[in-house]
This record gives C-alpha cells, structure tokens and sequence, in this order.
DNA sequence: GCAAAAGTGTTTGGTCTACACCCATGA
DNA sequence: TCATGGGTGTAGACCAAACACTTTTGC
C-alpha cells in the first residue's frame, strides 16, 4: 500500500481495476503479552502504524509473496500464517481502491527477536491499540485477526507456533491464558490436553524452574483440529 | 473470468498486476437436496460448469458487486451472502494470473425458482459434483465452500437463509440432515434448539400436513453465534 | 526452611445419547 | 380405519467445572 511509489507500479492508479495488496497481521507473545509487529511510519511528525504489506506481485505464489514480504519488511522467517480475509471496501484508503488480502501469522519470539531492525518495525501490544494511531482499516483488521486466532485456539493445535519445539505443559496453559484473557484451572487444562493427545511427552525436563517440569511437544506438526475448549 | 471479453477490460492481461475476480457459491436446498446454481458454458461441445462471477468493478462496493452479480447472471434477489476465501494460486487459470474473492450465498428456494432463465443457469446438485465438468478450481472451491457450509450450521442460526419466514421444526432438522448428511434424533434435536432459544413459536398452523405442526421463526435475523452440535 | 512452580483426584451437576409410543388429521 | 408425520420423557453414560494439598528444587 505505502509502496506505492515504485516505478513500476506508478500508473497503478488510472487502471480500471482496484489495486490489489497483501497484509500480514504477525502475533507473538512477548513478556507474557500478545503482541503484533507492525511497520512504523510518520506522517506529519506523528507516529504511526501500518500492517506489514505491499502491492502483490504478479504471477509470483502465495508462498513468495508472504515469504518475500515477511522477510523484507520485518526480518521474520519461519512462521505459521493462514489466509484471514480480503479487505476491500471502497472508502479503506481514501486515495485508490484498495483490496487486501489480509493473512495473519504466528511466531514464536525467540525466532525473530536477534533478527530484527527496530528502527523498522515495531512491537506493540495488543492492548495498547486503542492508544495508537494506525493508518486506513488496520485497526480493524488486527482486531478481526485477533477474533480468529481465539478461535484457531479453541478448536485447533494452532498454539504449537506460539511455542518452541518444546515446552512446559504451563506454558501452553500461558498461551491461552494469553489469548483468550481468562484464567484456566491447571488440572482441568492439563487432563483436557493430555486426553486429546495433542502433545506428547520428550522425556526432558526443563530445570530452569525451582521443581524441573517434564516438556512435551506437539503430536502433529501440521495445523489440526482438536476440540479444545 | 469469462467476462474478460469486454472492452474495458480488454488490455487487462497486460497490467503489470493480476486480474481480480468475484465469485459466488450460491447454495439452496431443493427437492430434499443440497444445490448449486452455476452458469451454463460449452467448450468444444462440451457441458462445463462456471461459478457465477466476473471481474470487479472498480469504485464498486462489495454489495453493489455481489448484488447486481447475482441479479445480472441468476436473477437471484434476497440472499445470505458472507465471504468465503480469496483464492490466488498462479495457476489456478493457464492464461492469466487471476485472483478469485468468492463469496458463498444461501437462498431459500422459493426466493427464486420462477425467476430463474434455466437456459442460462443450472441447479446442479452438490452430490454430483464428480460428474460434472467444472472449469478452473470451481470444483475446488464448492468442495471448500461446502465444508465452511456445514462449520457455520453447527455454531450459528445460519440456517434461517435457507428456509422461509416461517418453518415447522421438522423442516429445520431436514436442513440440517441434508447438510451434514447425518440422521438426528427428533426429540434431541428440538430439545436443542428451544434450550438454545434459536427460535421462537408464531402461534401459526401448518395444516399442509396431515395433523397440523407449530410453526416457529427465527429470534434473530441476522447471523448469531449458537453452539448448535 | 522457605519460596516458587509442579504435580495430582474427587465430587457434583449438567449435557448428550439412545430409545418408543400416542396423537391429530386427511384420505 | 389407516397412513402420515407431529409431538413428547426418561435413564445412563459421559464430560466439564470446581476445588486444595503435597512435592521438588534453588536459594
């Protein structure tokens, strides 16, 4: 959307079509708070926030086009993304007429924290937005994603790109406690989990807390659905 | 997609961005059966099926687009209409990198049916669907629509598009027997729907059958959460 | 020995399932 | 009077929610 200053797409706007873009709502739990990585602007001395996106390439895959995206705009690979929505009401950007197509993606911290420019990008957290200016629909938008990935949550193993390869049986429990901003009996959740059989155990024990915690890991890789909640 | 030979278009292979498209999955229940309304076309004289769809109207909003779609190529008025996915594989049409919003539509059958110019249109039925010749994805794309179909049963009053102002339970349940293809329990399924307060009595009589039955309507009329199953 | 997080069972109430008979009407 | 679909209740199995104390380790 803002870059659409390149050359090669300057006549863009006289087309008899609507320009068509690509958004990434990106979510990470950082300190114990979900958090979306946004680009960061200015306009007229003021900060501002966009969704990480560009006009889409022609005749290139989804996969380049997110991979490429994410890589150039915010240092980030390996990540979990889906498909959320397309964007395109008339008014979302008062210049053209704008579709996006708007996916969100999934990482885990650890995988991106020593890689990226913050000169760039930012880290905000979600429950912050209201106190941040965001350029066209975008707020909107990630709170739309953010009503999708609580649902991914309840019935999905979605939370395994949340987390490393392995983890605490109360880390998991975090993640949703995180997301879904409710407190979750441990027995309860650990019984639910284990009788779904969505994770497994390693054998290994994290020794970092006062008591070692065994670590489990997810059965499936892949995205699966699993009645959660 | 087929509409590409209009004259406004016609460069439109040449832009240095994909083409966008709209299209509809438009679902009705008639004669006891799951339906899809596709247009008619004949390659090499050969029946192919197409979504009902064309290329996006620029300054258009979605309910200009949709609706004067459907009205242009089905005649269909009064519809459900919720946006499925965006599909954009590269390859998903040989000669042009053409991006597809599609949108899936519900219709209660008696909304259209002495409308409809059956030269121009076909209800086919959802079962069929291996013998018949779809062009692009389309086939791909009903498959997937159909499953988010029956998701949307399950968690809400979506229902309501596909019967008429006022039903009696049991064409309800028919409803949901056709679309998830499962036999329910009468007596289960009326105690899950009033424990849900989906709906509600008319004081009104259907005396087309044998004795007559309580006809019931929808509390709400737009779509609501409902954890129906 | 104390602080911190891990680990573990039981009871209770509610929900889901399976199941069968009588009723009101039109033909 | 019979065929058709309408209307209704219960028992048992299973699942979800609420709830608190003991264990292991590092400091």
């Amino acid at each position: 959307m803002s870059l659409i200053k390149k050359d090669k797409f300057s006549n863009i706007r006289d087309l008899s079509i609507p320009v068509l873009a690509l958004d990434v709502v990106i979510f990470t739990i950082f300190k114990w708070e979900l958090c979306i990585i946004t680009q960061k602007k200015e306009k007229e001395n003021w900060p501002k926030h966009v969704l990480p996106g560009w006009i889409m390439a022609k005749w290139f895959s989804i996969r380049e086009n997110i991979e490429n995206l994410l890589k150039r705009k915010t240092w980030i690979q390996w990540v979990f993304y889906e498909q959320l929505k397309t964007f395109w009401e008339v008014e979302r950007d008062p210049r053209w007429h704008v579709v996006s197509i708007v996916y969100y993606a999934l990482v885990w911290t650890d995988n991106f924290l020593h890689n990226v420019d913050f000169t760039q990008v930012d880290i905000i957290k979600f429950d912050d937005l209201d106190k941040l200016d965001f350029m066209y629909d975008h707020k909107k938008i990630i709170e739309y994603a953010k009503q999708r990935l609580k649902w991914k949550l309840e019935y999905t193993n979605v939370a395994k790109d949340m987390l490393g390869e392995e983890f605490r049986i109360s880390q998991l429990q975090e993640v949703y406690e995180i997301i879904l901003w409710e407190k979750i009996d441990k027995r309860n959740f650990q019984k639910k989990i284990f009788k779904l059989k969505m994770v497994k155990e390693t054998w290994n024990l994290d020794k970092s807390t006062n008591r070692p915690a065994k670590l489990y890991k997810f059965v499936d890789k892949e995205l699966k659905i699993y009645e959660v909640l």
